[in-house]
DNA sequence: CTTCGCCAAGTTACCGGTAACATGAACCGT
DNA sequence: ACGGTTCATGTTACCGGTAACTTGGCGAAG
């Protein structure tokens, strides 16, 4: 910039202006400025401005998985928020361990980010306690969290899945299953609405057809399995993964199980996948992209005023009915 | 950090000195530094910290699509790398126009990041000067570049559709249809090879049965009803893409076509879904992991030694053969 | 013709670190 | 006992910007 501000001869308060807050400069000496910087090939050190000014035009998100294409929605929907405004994007991954996610919340507060958004709801006290401190901007995905940090965007996975769980009993479905993550706490969350469904239409009085399973299209693969050998009068299946789900219908496809016939299935989180699949699979939909872009937006407002008008945004779902139920 | 200093009564020198390089410090005084910081809960500023050393610890990655899960595969290679060595991930989009991606470019050295990650291969000059005189180490992945910036790693999309497209003639198929997306610079590569293979089996002096589709599950279905009213004697299709794959696999399902018997289906890119549908589907496996994985830790090692080694890496590609060819 | 206020441009200090050099005590061999 | 290393610590200057204040020229009001 020193350069630039020679070769312009002015000061270089007068290039940062010149750059920042054009309309404070005097015509003549902004095109002296604006030709040094062409002819120079000089780019602004973004990383000393934020230094100085003391403010960043960086954003941190912490995925429970950078693999999982349902995230992708999410980072899309920040991305189209901030990339207009010259805002940048520093992902993380926090595999749902609160340890890492510790680890990664301090490494972002070293760089100054401007906001923080978290796709989990289970934090240690410390990473609490250094995102009040620093004063950091959060939103908090993924569910409904206790006790919030800051903001929150998300769905309920309780009520959604309680939501869809009443859907199959209002199809005459009375024994149905549910297959999900082990010691994940979103699945977890949706296993006690599966239950919350049951208890209120008097299903709970059967025995409890929970299965916990892997990740990925062999969990749907493992549910089949142990419905064919445990729970054989099943005849509802409610998978609390899209892929999951997936994996289900290939099983019962190579069983020749009739869809809904022999087994209804029933999916939570509307993947492409399942309009496409034969039959086409009752799923929840969810705002995914709009979760990234409320989130982001609501970033940027905090950051523009101070007060905060809304700290608190529930997206709600769909429930898709389609042919597999 | 000034307060650190001097609670533990020593220089801010001695402070840094003790949280970088503990060795060089004494360790009484190393341990009033460190109680100092736990009592003060004093979090390290990586922005001054990269402005004062001229260095960064964050690369840069730009993808054609944030929500395409291949990316996402690549993305996790990088982030594995980066990690434990504290270095950070910032990401962006380019939605394969080299002039998004000029922006992008900028905006990212502005950060002064310690390096950039290309998943193109198609650039602005803007693009490769300002890389070029700010001195960026730069991977391209995607594809070989015929005139590298700096770095390559990947595998080459024309080789890898050629070799397919001749397994599918050594299997025995001779009307091979080939469905791409339109105006995409790595589908464009992939129908060159698929060209090159028909004119090596002399099936070229057929008429040519180039299919251009939209983008997801709904390019299959495209390319099938095309396939059904212009080119009914086609015998295999050769999708370059995973999703166009399967869109096609659903819609022969719907049409009740047997896969193979009716039409073989292969695809470019081996997904999951890949292997679970019916039948699985033949695929070109790419080392989508690796390629993020090496060329994270190529931008490293090129920053440790100003040398460079390995400038250039093949990570080649395996044919799947499996029930739909 | 002053005086005041306004606005563009310049000056100074600082953001929070680190590099490079300066200092001074302990240790060494002779 | 003395000059010469070595090593831990302190000092100074700088990284490349911006905030806040200062300066000076000019037009409108008194």
């Amino acid at each position: 910039m020193r350069h630039v501000a020679e070769r312009a001869r002015v000061s270089r308060m007068t290039v940062s202006r010149a750059l920042n807050k054009p309309g404070t400069v005097n015509e003549g000496l902004r095109k002296r400025v604006l030709d040094a910087v062409a002819e120079l090939g000089y780019v602004h050190n973004q990383l000393a401005r934020n230094l100085s000014s003391q403010r960043s035009n960086v954003i941190g998100l912490v995925l429970p998985s950078l693999e999982n294409s349902i995230f992708a929605q999410t980072l899309k929907g920040i991305s189209d928020i901030l990339r207009p405004i010259g805002f940048h994007l520093m992902v993380a991954e926090s595999t749902d361990d609160p340890e890492d996610e510790e680890q990664v919340v301090a490494a972002f507060v070293a760089q100054r980010i401007a906001g923080i958004i978290l796709h989990s709801t289970n934090h240690t006290p410390a990473t609490v306690r250094m995102l009040r401190s620093s004063n950091t901007p959060v939103v908090e995905n993924g569910d409904f969290p206790a006790e919030p940090i800051d903001m929150v965007v998300s769905y309920s996975n309780r009520a959604a899945a309680k939501a869809m769980t009443l859907h199959l009993a209002r199809l005459g479905y009375r024994k149905i299953a549910f297959a999900g993550l082990a010691a994940n706490p979103r699945a977890d969350q949706r296993r006690l609405g599966y239950l919350d469904a049951l208890r209120e239409t008097g299903l709970a009085t059967e025995p409890s057809r929970v299965v916990s399973v892997s990740r990925g299209f062999a969990g749907g693969t493992e549910a089949i399995a142990c419905i064919a050998n445990r729970l054989p009068d099943t005849d509802a299946l409610f998978c609390a993964g899209d892929v999951l789900a997936a994996g289900a219908l290939f099983e019962c496809d190579r069983r020749r199980w009739r869809v809904p016939g022999r087994l209804a299935i029933a999916s939570f989180d509307d993947l492409e996948l399942m309009r496409h699949v034969r039959p086409a699979i009752t799923s929840l939909r969810l705002a995914r992209y709009e979760i990234g872009h409320r989130s982001a937006q609501m970033l940027l407002d905090r950051m523009e005023q101070a007060s905060m008008p809304v700290t608190f945004v529930d997206l709600g779902f769909e429930i898709v009915q389609r042919a597999s139920t």
